[in-house]
DNA sequence: CTTAAGTGATACCATTTGGTATCTCAAGGT
DNA sequence: ACCTTGAGATACCAAATGGTATCACTTAAG
């Protein structure tokens, strides 16, 4: 499996899409739900729903006729990892807030302006 | 603000563009030289290469007759800190690494871990 | 059972996308 | 000058994409 976050790439790289992840981050919402909150119809909503379960981005649970889309954000792992690779690209990545703290221990004058 | 980072999303959403980007991680490089790791014409690879520099993934400096396509892996800054809002449904984030420092800085007793 | 509400599934459409082939332009080597 | 080499620009194509409209299915309510 070359690419096995292709399908999670491939979800994010829609601007639809990723509303929806930032709106399922507030509450599940059925489908009429979420498609509530754009200006296209409930099929173009299910369509993205769908992408973004392939991607497992999203888990749909049934309850009673309605389905539950809820947010996995632990999909979005492998991306995020994948964009770690680059981190020796940028050295003002997190190195530096380790670098201060490790200033503070070092330097142990015992103040912080926190 | 409509969408700062789709263009970034954007090229990363196809395979051959990721790998472009780790390419260009070992070096900079000139549109044949690219072309030359993937099965596909030259014209393919530039379309990839200005969809790349339109999301700012990568910079390009003429050199004579060629042209040096280099990693910008800053532009991969607005999509992580994307991401990063969703730090907070995965609580076993580099939180967990945050903390181990913070532990050593606090409790300074002089003892590690293996 | 009948009716309405919430989905799922197709069929269809316009646009975008990834790719090739081809032609022209610019820069070097001889 | 000549000819080669690297790159840009189109034109063109097949397939994927985002979207709508429509119909069938399932569940809840009378």
């Amino acid at each position: 499996m070359p690419d096995a976050l292709q399908p999670v790439f491939r979800a994010l790289g829609d601007p639809t899409r990723r509303d929806i992840l930032r709106l399922l981050g507030q509450e599940p919402m059925t489908i009429a739900e979420v498609a509530d909150n754009f200006a296209m119809t409930r099929a173009a909503v299910k369509k993205h729903l769908v992408v973004l379960s392939d991607g497992g981005l999203i888990t749909v649970a049934p309850r009673g006729r309605e389905k539950v889309n809820s947010l996995n954000a632990l999909a979005l792992k492998p991306a995020l990892e994948w964009m770690g690779w680059f981190d020796q690209f940028w050295d003002e990545r997190l190195d530096a807030l380790k670098t201060a703290i490790e200033k503070e221990t070092t330097d142990d004058t015992g103040h912080n302006n926190g």
